[in-house]
RNA sequence: GGGCGUUUAGCUCAGCUGGUUCAGAGCAUCUGCCUUACAAGCAGAGGGUCGGGAGUUCAAAUCUCUCAACGCCCA
């Protein structure tokens, strides 16, 4: 405790250090066989293409917290990171950079020359991301990390396709799916990205075999007319229910498809006739297949018309649009053409929009798996966190849709299905096993499937292949999976609530019957000033690293935390910073770090005054002041809110609590109490005992601050103990609540105290007295209250920079020339009668009696009322004449003043 | 169209089970302070009809209904 600190607090060496040091010690490490009570938590495994993002701060931060927390509640502390390969998202980036730099495709390359490339590229950028949440102070046991592609979680992801195929849980079909022409890949929902769009909504004539009456057909894609097999009407429609069952031609051709009924159709919507055109338009598809209507394939996977176009045959869709448009206009067929503003999905990687494509898809049935997984959480085995999410899940799994898992990417687990030349085919680990299946003798080649697995499809079993179940594929259980499954606590976005977090409820409880965690915590979204959600392609998030270098990352993990409540959207307003987007709400927290820094510095500084404490005694019953047993209480409430509010996921009341305690209640008050403490006693023990008591109180602060800012409280730790670097505030325990040094008397007592502390500040600073200015001060109390404002005189004295009050009983004789205050039921006095404008004190006190006559009335009211007294608890009603009374004394008190005041 | 959420000070947000000086915090603004931990600080001040309306209740920022605006998800 040698060492001075500096003045300021300079986060960046003291992060980088002390993550080094927790590695070096391997601190975060924790055993396949737990020794004690786990917490176990699963990290969302990050995007090997991934930059940070504020999300992620956000995210990673709240997992870090409860990690932290409960690693210091005493429980074995488990948290299991990862990287996923993100199919699709790579392989973007990939094929991207070969363009730019080589000027090549992955064609060009080959499958196997270019999935060494991606994964040279792994290897390259998915450190960077790592490294990246390190710097933010993840306590995890990077050791354990799992890539999704490592081969064990690769062998897990093979015999679960296997097992489900072998279950005919998995089938192959064909089905519309979102189509990226760029990619030439089908694509999930969640990659499709809906914008708002100005089209045209062309009025189509579709002419009935009289070739003179028609039936008016809306449409946003006239170039996907040659794939009509039917137009359709609602059958409660009586505008067209005549028409049902003929004949109409589709324009440009000469081809006739039926007029149908369906329900589908809405009546107000356009003309009310739809054409249906199963191949392009997923509910057309629907509509098809309950009609028993052809599919006809009229655009084929590069988005250009096909032969069933004719004469279109060759063109772009969008080209195809504008030709097929005009030749419409020119053929008389077009009714009318309207602006029209409607949603189109657009790729998330390629950025085009997407095509619906028929073609034959790999699928898992999800109703078999989501029927349980739907009841876990009806029944409370999961909860959610806000609760509300349990509403969309449940919508979502009672209308849940069969998956698509087949990607045509390179990049990712290929499927483990095997085709036979006649066409057969079946699911195997290799292909001589596949023979064996298949019942073939060993020579008859075999050809595997192309496609590769939708990546969810591997973090689907994250909770599992984590703990390396079934890495050999066979092993299902071992040590890992007994000691830390169920996990504790699953920390996302709720916009993954259906990829991933249903998909893994369905997994868990389908291949290992158990559920995968018990608490689903959805963050929030962080968006910008304007309300638009931070993300790379708008360009509108700081950098975290920026971020932690200029404010230190435990400023951005705390106020990050501070700002983003359960359940509601955070907004964070960024700035410019020399061409960096900046976040300069970080200040705040990088402030209360300084706060703390200086805290500790204070201490630091009196404890080398007070001498060695290494052998202080603690303070006797005796010696704690009215002060000292005020913290102690205010310390432990504060343990207690800590507490409650992180059982009950109430982050930012937790950040609340503890910065209003040791900036409100330790710095701005006990710590100015302390000097006046350590100065009338200047007995070395008691000083000693005094510095211990304080440093107890603020080292059990710093530990309730550590799993929100990790870096700092152990650097002050250390340097207030005179620790080993071996050793870490992480690993100690929390101080044990203990109720009994809760005291409401001693709060309130200390409550008034404050109150007549800022009332004598403010009459000072109202009356343009210099602060520095010391001014007699007299405090009229009733007698057994006396001997409690004898102790605290001093104080009083201090913290108003004023004469020690003179303590004089009711009935008194009362000062004169003074500025004056009453607070329950003191009366503050204030002598400075040359510094007294009597039209402004006039002016105040009148104020302040009006404010007195409001509280009086309500509480007469109140009062007055019979069923209040009747209804409302005793002490309410008591507290009630309370108010009345010192509002009633307060009035009288300051009337007399008002007499006297000339 | 269906579902969910949000609306409190100029800005960003707390306010839990209706009642305790409950209308708060930080930032911003204004005034005064280099008080030997901290000017990234200290002390003080101004600023809100709690989105509108109705209801329940002795009592509503808080519960119910309704309307409006905004956001998200699904169709």
């Amino acid at each position: 405790m040698q060492q001075e600190l500096e003045k300021q607090y300079n986060p960046a060496t003291v992060e980088s250090g002390w993550y080094a040091e927790w590695m070096k010690n391997n601190i975060y490490a924790f055993p396949d066989t737990a020794e004690s009570e786990t917490y176990t938590v699963l990290m969302p495994p990050p995007n090997v293409t991934g930059m940070l993002t504020m999300g992620h701060v956000l995210n990673h931060t709240i997992q870090d917290l409860y990690i932290r927390y409960n690693r210091k509640n005493g429980k074995q502390a488990a948290w299991f990171p990862g990287l996923d390969h993100a199919g699709i998202a790579t392989q973007t980036k990939v094929e991207q950079m070969l363009r730019a730099e080589e000027g090549i495709s992955r064609r060009d390359l080959g499958r196997e020359k270019f999935v060494e490339r991606v994964y040279e590229w792994k290897e390259k950028y998915g450190t960077i991301i790592l490294e990246q949440l390190r710097s933010l102070g993840n306590s995890c046991d990077w050791n354990r990390t799992l890539f999704t592609m490592d081969e064990g979680a690769s062998n897990a992801v093979r015999d679960v396709f296997i097992r489900l195929f072998d279950e005919g849980l998995i089938y192959r079909g064909k089905r519309i799916i979102n189509w990226s022409p760029a990619m030439q890949s089908a694509i999930s929902d969640d990659e499709v990205i809906m914008k708002e769009v100005h089209d045209k909504m062309y009025t189509l004539k579709y002419m009935f075999e009289d070739g003179e009456t028609y039936m008016s057909v809306a449409t946003v894609r006239p170039e996907t007319i040659f794939g009509d097999v039917a137009v359709a009407v609602n059958p409660r429609d009586e505008r067209y229910a005549a028409f049902v069952g003929k004949m109409v031609r589709v324009p440009l051709t000469d081809r006739y498809v039926p007029v149908i009924a369906d329900d589908y159709v809405e009546t107000d919507f356009g003309t009310g006739c739809l054409k249906i055109t199963p191949a392009h338009d997923p509910n057309d598809f629907e509509v098809g297949m309950r009609h028993n209507l052809p599919v006809l394939v009229s655009i084929d996977q590069y988005a250009v018309l096909n032969e069933v176009a004719g004469a279109y045959a060759g063109l772009e869709r969008f080209d195809a649009r504008k030709k097929i448009a005009s030749d419409l206009e020119a053929a008389g067929l077009i009714v009318k053409v309207e602006d029209y503003l409607h949603k189109v999905g657009f790729s998330e990687r390629g950025g085009e929009a997407v095509e619906p494509y028929y073609s034959d898809q790999w699928f898992v049935k999800m109703q078999p798996l989501a029927e349980p997984a739907l009841a876990a959480v009806q029944n409370g085995d999961i909860r959610f966190y806000p609760d509300h999410w349990t509403k969309t899940y449940q919508h979502w799994m009672l209308n849940v849709r069969d998956w698509c898992i087949s990607r045509q990417l390179w990049w990712g687990h290929r499927i483990p299905v095997y085709y036979t030349p006649d066409g057969n085919f079946t699911a195997a680990r290799t292909e001589e096993e596949a023979r064996t299946k298949l019942g073939l003798a060993a020579g008859i080649p075999l050809t595997r499937d192309e496609d590769s697995l939708d990546t969810w499809f591997s973090s689907w079993l994250w909770m599992l292949t984590t703990m390396r179940w079934q890495e050999d594929g066979e092993t299902e259980d071992n040590e890992i999976l007994r000691s830390y499954l169920p996990t504790d606590l699953l920390v996302t976005g709720p916009d993954i609530i259906f990829f991933w977090v249903a998909r893994m409820i369905m997994a868990s409880l389908h291949f290992k019957k158990t559920i995968p965690f018990k608490h689903v915590y959805f963050t929030s979204i962080i968006r910008d000033g304007d309300g638009r959600k931070m993300s790379k392609s708008l360009g509108n998030s700081p950098d975290p690293l920026f971020l932690f270098k200029k404010y230190g990352a435990d400023a951005v993990r705390y106020t990050t935390l501070y700002l983003a409540p359960l359940g509601t959207d955070v907004k964070i307003t960024v700035t410019d910073d020399n061409g960096s987007s900046d976040a300069p709400q970080m200040e705040f927290g990088r402030n209360f770090a300084n706060k703390i820094w200086n805290a500790a510095r204070f201490l630091m500084m009196k404890a080398a005054e007070a001498g060695s404490s290494a052998s202080a005694q603690p303070l006797t019953k005796e010696q704690l002041s009215v002060s000292d047993e005020w913290i102690l209480s205010r310390y432990h409430t504060t343990i207690k809110l800590v507490h409650e509010n992180l059982a009950d996921y109430r982050i930012t009341e937790y950040t609340r609590s503890v910065y209003d305690f040791i900036w409100k209640d330790f710095c701005d008050w006990y710590v100015e109490i302390m000097k006046v403490q350590f100065a009338s006693n200047g007995d070395a023990a008691y000083r000693q005992s005094l510095m211990r008591f304080a440093l107890e109180i603020f080292e059990g602060a710093l530990g309730l601050l550590h799993p929100v800012m990790p870096f700092i409280t152990e650097e002050i730790w250390h340097k207030l103990g005179n620790r080993s670097d071996a050793e870490s505030i992480s690993l100690e325990q929390f101080t044990p609540l203990n109720e009994q040094f809760i005291n409401q008397t001693t709060e309130k007592n200390f409550e008034t105290v404050q109150n007549i502390i800022e009332q004598v500040r403010m009459m000072k600073a109202q009356a343009n007295i210099k602060p520095s200015e010391k001014l007699p001060v007299v405090l009229v109390v009733q007698p057994d209250d006396a001997d409690f404002y004898r102790n605290v005189a001093s104080v009083i004295a201090s913290l108003t920079r004023n004469e020690l009050p003179e303590i004089r009983m009711a009935g008194d004789e009362k000062p004169e020339g003074a500025l004056s205050s009453v607070v329950r039921g003191v009366d503050v006095y204030l002598i400075a009668a040359s510094a007294i404008d009597v039209e402004k004190e006039r002016a105040r006190l009148e104020k302040e009696i009006e404010r007195l006559m409001n509280l009086k009335r309500s509480a007469e009211a109140k009062l007055a009322n019979e069923k209040f007294v009747a209804n409302a608890k005793p002490d309410l009603v008591e507290n009630e004449r309370n108010k009345l009374n010192t509002a009633i004394d307060g009035i009288t008190k300051i009337e007399e003043t008002l007499k006297t005041l000339v």
